[in-house]
DNA sequence: TCCCAGGCGGTAG
DNA sequence: CTACCGCATGGG
């Protein structure tokens, strides 16, 4: 087990944002845990203490970047115009709330279903393909699975995927999956992109992805921190707290948090 | 029950 | 370019 101190840093709040749809919250309280590819992790906090129950290696290789430790988030909220009253309220409810680094596949799968679709659903439909094509992970007695690589999903068809509960998002998965398969979209080229227009337009290419889904792709999964998805809710708050336009300039850069801390307050914090 | 959800692709004007 | 429509399903 790794224990460590983390200033803005809530698994609470992780979880809730809705980022990554294989993280929850466990039976044990201030307890979660993830699989995030085939690794899976247990994690806990109390207060800003926050143990990892994984090795050294792992957690260095793999979770410091998955979760942004080594960043220093307070910069961000520092950068948050003092007379906004709505965003200082919102940065201050989701403070701890983390851009994560997840694998680029999943996270083109798993906002391909999120599209027209409730977050407990998409949980849902997650959890059905994970079983289905996933590779079975090592555990003691509980069923878990990893997500399926792309090689799993290849022999899967749209019939299959709308008896999962898909929908019309079936054919979406089918297509995507082949796109990336035969390398007319490339994994590799879409993580060496510099810069997040260049990966936005790409990944549109892809069946299913529009400008939301790309721009979800390129904050969760490419880290492009100036990606700015914008939803249903997030269209709501445009129109009723940014009339005048959202102040794009200020926050060039970082307009990525900014989204999630506003995204968290709507449908966390208001409830 | 009935509305709606982290939209997209296609078509018409 | 903008405006609309159909798409699947189940959670609240």
């Amino acid at each position: 087990m790794i224990t460590v101190e983390l200033d803005n840093f809530s698994l609470k709040q992780i979880c809730e944002s809705g980022q990554c749809f294989r993280m929850r919250e466990t039976e044990e309280t201030d307890t979660y845990e993830l699989i995030a590819g085939d690794k899976y992790l247990k994690m806990s906090q109390q207060g800003s203490i926050v143990n990892f129950y994984c090795s050294d290696m792992e957690f260095i290789c793999y979770w410091v970047p998955y979760f942004d430790i080594d960043a220093d988030y307070s910069r961000y909220i520092e950068k948050i115009n003092p007379r906004d009253s709505y965003l200082r309220k919102a940065a201050e409810c989701g403070s701890g709330i983390r851009i994560l680094r997840q694998d680029l596949w999943e996270t083109i799968i798993t906002f391909l279903i999120s599209q027209q679709n409730n977050i407990a659903r998409i949980r849902g439909c997650i959890d059905r393909l994970c079983a289905r094509y996933g590779e079975k992970l090592e555990t003691d007695g509980r069923e878990l699975y990893a997500f399926p690589t792309p090689e799993n999903l290849a022999c899967a068809t749209e019939t299959e995927l709308r008896e999962l509960g898909m929908g019309y998002r079936a054919r979406y998965i089918v297509d995507t999956t082949r796109s990336i398969l035969e390398g007319d979209v490339s994994l590799e080229k879409l993580y060496q992109m510099k810069y997040y227009r260049n990966a936005r337009k790409e990944l549109m290419r892809l069946s299913g992805v529009g400008e939301k889904v790309a721009d979800c792709i390129c904050l969760f999964a490419l880290h492009h921190m100036d990606a700015f998805p914008v939803d249903t809710h997030i269209r709501q708050v445009l129109d009723e707290h940014y009339r005048r336009g959202f102040p794009n300039r200020r926050y060039h850069g970082i307009r990525g948090i900014i989204q999630q801390y506003i995204f968290y307050y709507e449908l966390v914090c208001r409830e």
